[in-house]
DNA sequence: TATTGTTATACTCTATAACTATA
DNA sequence: TATAGTTATAGAGTATAACAATA
């Protein structure tokens, strides 16, 4: 890897993995028939918890333009259903369907199978810190 | 911060992470009228060294389609040369010229200010746990 | 007035496959 | 035969600004 400790280099080392494990994990999906987004999006409701599009977004760190556009595709698929929120009418509830649920499973788990790949020689210590610097580097301000 | 210790979700945090700081990054920039795609090979290159396209596509985890884009507008505002390689006359030695350099140095010094202020309160253990789990998950098969 | 989300537009990124030139 | 890179095409992601509905 190139740039190792350069300064600076701390962000161009996340996007390569960020790139790399969205490419192998498009690339174990590719039967489903979803894009990265796609995937993306699919992975972070599979914990069953219903969103806004705003928390979607954030959770996800994706435009609501984009959003408009991966939803759409998605309801046309029958994997998720977006819903007015009784609460505040101006926003919708996100949830998977059970064909969503299903898929959402399928992404999660080939997520897990990649990073157990990826990890097998990472130290727990080692993780820890990765999870704290990528948690400091997504609340960094625009 | 979801999903915060869920297996799978280490990917999704590095997506969160890889998107957040892209964008923060891009808005820094701003004035400098690049997009995300070409701020990274920039910011790649800053370190002088020439580069072929596949190894570029390497470091930036970039399809090559993607980088002949981008190369053709680098190449257009005179950021960049692509020259043949006399060594291996089918394939480019990428380099950056004296404009390249002084944005290369912008992008990658307003990573390094994006970085220090992101990582104020992480410790040297965490962030070479950061480096040692990216490097893993970008080698990890497709 | 501010916020949620969509729409419209134009541009960039991506996958795929076919292609040229070189090795 | 294999590799480096480009081209062509079509689809997906993005920014921006304007907009409707609700708060």
């Amino acid at each position: 890897m190139t740039n190792e400790s350069e300064p600076g280099s701390l962000i161009l080392a996340l996007h390569r993995a960020s790139h790399a494990t969205l490419d192998a994990l498009t690339a174990r999906l590719k039967g489903l028939n979803l894009t990265a987004s796609e995937i993306n999006v699919l992975a972070n409701l599979a914990d069953g918890r219903t969103r806004s599009i705003r928390e979607l977004g954030s959770d996800t760190a994706t435009k609501p333009t984009t959003l408009t556009s991966v939803l759409d595709r998605l309801v046309g698929k029958d994997y998720v259903t977006r819903e007015l929120d009784p609460a505040d009418r101006r926003s919708f509830r996100v949830s998977l369907t059970a064909d969503g649920r299903r898929v959402a499973r399928a992404a999660r788990a080939a997520a897990e199978d990649l990073e157990q790949m990826a990890l097998a020689a990472v130290s727990d210590t080692d993780l820890a810190g990765f999870r704290a610097v990528s948690r400091a580097l997504s609340e960094v301000p625009r």
